[in-house]
DNA sequence: AATCTGTTTTACCATTCGGTACAGTCTTAT
DNA sequence: ATAAGACTGTACCGAATGGTAAAACAGATT
């Protein structure tokens, strides 16, 4: 074998960075390859597919993040307020104080790349039904449980866009506190 | 006076949707001709700055309708379940069931574009403490009201992400349906 | 030393990008 | 009638786009 020299798990988190900055059809390859310090040759040779396989990259990675840190708590057995708060602080890391958007927000912005539709939907479903089953477990009823998930998934959505607004990191956090409040309520 | 054949306003409805629903990276001058039917030079005639200029046109018309629609009952005076009434069918009809993402959304996730970056916290923060007034008004403490603010405006925006990326246009239906309910508690 | 394999570099391609130049066509005012 | 101004279509520009081809390089194996 071979000792690679870069490896394509290498340039993920630059790739979703820039992706997650700048947009997909904001992010040139040559942006790329000067974040990467790589030549476009070489950016081909770990996603020959070009972009698209790039984006696709970075989503399956935030999806794999995702289910590891946020799914992961909410599907294990235990207190319900555990799992919520394990959920709020791994979503303020991830989004460092609402100034990274959600990769997955992102492609549910842009129409046009249809090709990440089923991944979307995916993922925000599995998001709220996990949530509304831990709720379930907090006493609520069926319905209303369901109801409150989607609000406060799309309650974090917003902040992080109203936190982009307002170029204000203390928003974003100000908001998950309360939802933790309101969730263990 | 010579009379206009086409003018500003005509475009702008077409330049809103373009920008909508491809980004402002993804709509290209090409597919903003061929939308509106009109070649490159008569798109400069009548803006003069280029694709900038129309963004900002979008922007621009975009706040005015929502200063109409949204902030006008906020800030008449009269009863707080009215005005929350009147901002929601506002914002149901202008987003069509989620369908069509917030114009002010769309380029708050864009850091490109700093030069929106004032129009975009204003818009927020007159929304946000407009109804905050009027919740206020409805019997909430100053401090309450402002984060119930926060958090409804956040539902609102992350509710058109789940709705696009579910497809489902219900669903933000569903949520304003909820957030007039909270409110007006 | 020769080979092989994975990686990087460089040069290049066709296309599209945002933007410009300008001739020409309308409509209206004089 | 004619001049002036509002508008349109076409052709074009240099630069940047996503993408490709292949030579060159490095490190390990033989």
């Amino acid at each position: 074998m071979v000792k690679q020299i870069a490896e394509r798990a290498d340039l993920l988190p630059k790739l979703a960075q820039l992706f997650r900055s700048r947009g997909y059809e904001g992010t040139s390859l040559a942006a790329i390859a000067a974040a990467t310090g790589l030549g476009k040759g070489s950016l081909y040779h770990f996603f020959p597919r070009g972009k698209p396989e790039m984006a696709q990259a970075v989503l399956d990675e935030t999806a794999a993040w995702f289910a590891r840190a946020v799914l992961g708590p909410l599907r294990h057995p235990g207190p319900p307020r555990v799992a919520i708060r394990e959920m709020c602080r791994a979503l303020e890391a991830h989004h460092k104080g609402g100034t990274q958007i959600c990769a997955f927000a992102l492609f549910a912005a842009d129409e046009t790349q249809t090709l990440f539709a089923a991944p979307l939907r995916m993922h925000f479903q599995q998001w709220i039904e996990a949530l509304a089953r831990v709720l379930v477990l907090a006493g609520r009823g069926a319905a209303a449980a369901r109801t409150e998930a989607f609000d406060a998934v799309a309650c974090i959505q917003g902040a992080i866009i109203l936190a982009r607004a307002a170029e204000d990191g203390r928003v974003f956090a100000g908001a998950v506190a309360r939802l933790e409040a309101r969730l263990c309520a």
